[in-house]
RNA sequence: GUCCCCAUCGUCUAGCCCGGCCUAGGACACCGCCCUUUCACGGCGAUAACGCGGGUUCGAAUCCCGCUGGGGACGCCA
């Protein structure tokens, strides 16, 4: 790391160095909201040349599992961004138990033997709950006596409130932040089956891995005054902290599965025809703007721009509705990736959803038709329905009208196409050629460009909308536009 | 209930920290026009917001207080 001689500390290079980490647990897929905090802790690091952590934080054996662990690794492999290294939780354990057990030596800690499903006699929804009656004050002896009769407990942080005082930390997005220990209650360390909770491991391990920046969703912000009285327990300084405002639903409920459905998982992005880097994108100006007007960006200008000023205080809606559950800025950066893309580069991605619509869609016949659709499409699932007619052999059926020219009638369509049919016969089968050739035929037939062209695409394409008209026959090729237009004049002749 | 956080167009946001350049800027979506062989792309334009009430000040979207609204935490979940 750059040591520069403005920066009057001693140059410690641990000291210096952004590591940052993603933990999430595996009880579901991933969330978008997860996502994003993912994006922003790795484009923080990226930022500062600092390392990207992936931890598993899967202490709740009861409520883990392989199935959604993969999922996030799928979720997480798709978005593309990667991590330099790799913990899980389960596999540290000892780790915890030894801290916990240290902390409580230091008497920051100590045994509670109210049983797990005790009703607390004041329940914590009625305010106020601090700590189960009696435990706080047991003495060691009989703590220890009871805990070698075999008895069940918990081991509890005991929050300092003799006398009560103020936690403080100044988080890089929210500001200020400090909180009355009267007002923090005793949490959980140890359960009673002797595993760690996400509060203690999780500082335990941000503390051994050397974390130097906690970003998270502002859900934990309120958790912080406590994560920081264990830091100080464990006698590890307390790393700097980045609370990311939270995504919420139009209704401007937490996003849920049980609620919405399947937007808040990442694959359903995927799935719909998204592309990683664009979807990356969207989910960064969801809290967060580079403070220009960019709006299109690529991972590069992302890590570029990135910072916490930038990050912004409230929640963000992502906006979706049952009809459409795409947020349209979503699909609106996703179409402006796409059209940046090169033919090359998005003809690689179409191949496959042409495959999977059953085209048999070759490397050049999709390179060929990747430029006249590139601009039509919103997303790669759009593809097909809009370049079907350069695949399928027989057209998908359509109404004889659609062949009738703007102020013309069936006999002009009749007539345009017998034409049109000559023309394409002899003429060069090349954007230059065909438009020649037509636009003459055009002229000797007393109709206007349209009315010429209009049956033609329709013959062709199936429909009225379609790429521009002589790209479209040079790639269609000679021999299906012929046929195609037999077919239209037996249609229309009926 | 206790504590914490937030509050600009329908949505994402700029501006707020360091009051005046804000008759509040950009983007998406919607509507209209232009370009054009259709569609699309692109261009142009229109509609649309400082939650409310008090202060402070010559002057407040910007500072202060209150209210209201929303969100979060309060688990042997994370």
């Amino acid at each position: 790391m750059r040591c520069t001689a403005s920066i009057h500390r001693a140059c410690d290079t641990e000291r210096f160095m952004v590591r940052v980490r993603f933990a999430p647990s595996p009880t579901g897929y991933l969330h978008i909201g997860s996502a994003r905090t993912f994006i922003f802790n790795w484009l923080f690091a990226r930022r500062q040349q600092g390392t990207m952590i992936l931890r598993i934080d899967d202490t709740d054996v009861e409520r883990n599992t392989q199935a959604s662990l993969d999922s996030i690794y799928d979720g997480l492999n798709w978005l593309g961004l990667g991590w330099d290294e790799f913990y899980r939780q389960s596999d540290r354990f000892d780790l915890y138990t030894k801290a916990a057990w240290e902390v409580f030596e230091k008497d920051h800690a100590y045994r509670d033997f109210t049983p797990m499903n005790a009703a607390p006699e004041e329940p914590a929804s009625q305010g106020g709950w601090l700590c189960n009656a009696g435990m706080r004050e047991l003495s060691r002896e009989e703590s220890d006596r009871r805990a070698a009769a075999g008895e069940p407990f918990v081991l509890r942080f005991r929050v300092p409130r003799d006398p009560v005082r103020e936690v403080a930390f100044k988080d890089l997005v929210y500001g200020e932040q400090s909180k009355s220990t009267a007002d923090i209650e005793d949490f959980a360390l140890l359960r009673s089956s002797g595993a760690p909770t996400y509060h203690h491991a999780s500082c335990v391990d941000d503390f051994d891995l050397k974390i130097s920046h906690i970003v998270r969703g502002q859900d934990h912000l309120s958790n912080t005054f406590k994560h920081i009285l264990l830091f100080e327990a464990l006698g590890a300084p307390a790393p700097e902290f980045a609370h990311l405002p939270l995504l919420i639903a139009p209704d401007g409920a937490k996003l849920s599965k049980r609620k919405h459905g399947p937007v808040v998982a990442v694959m359903t992005y995927r799935d719909a025809g998204f592309l990683p880097q664009a979807y990356v994108n969207f989910l960064c100006l969801l809290g967060w703007n580079p403070k220009d007007d960019r709006e299109k960006m690529s991972i590069e200008e992302l890590t570029a721009a990135f910072s916490f000023e930038g990050v912004n205080r409230s929640n963000a809606v992502v906006n979706f509705t049952e009809e459409d559950p795409i947020d349209p800025k979503a699909q609106w950066l996703n179409s402006q990736h796409l059209y940046a893309m090169s033919h090359d580069e998005l003809a690689a991605l179409l191949q496959p959803v042409f495959e999977k619509a059953g085209y048999a869609a070759s490397a050049e016949k999709t390179r060929a038709v990747t430029p006249l659709i590139q601009e039509r499409i919103k997303t790669l699932n759009d593809a097909p329905a809009v370049a079907d007619f350069f695949f399928l052999d027989q057209l998908v059926p359509y109404d004889a009208a659609e062949l009738i020219p703007q102020k013309g009638d069936a006999e002009m369509a009749v007539k345009v196409l017998r034409h049109a049919r000559g023309v394409l016969e002899t003429a060069e089968f090349t954007h230059a050629g065909l438009e020649g050739a037509l636009r003459t035929a055009a002229t000797e037939l007393g109709v206007k460009a349209g009315q010429m062209f209009q049956p033609i695409r329709v013959a062709v394409c199936g429909r009225k909308n379609a790429p521009p008209l002589f790209e479209t026959l040079e790639v269609v090729g000679r021999e299906a536009c012929l046929k195609r237009i037999d077919q239209a004049v037996e249609l229309v002749g009926r």
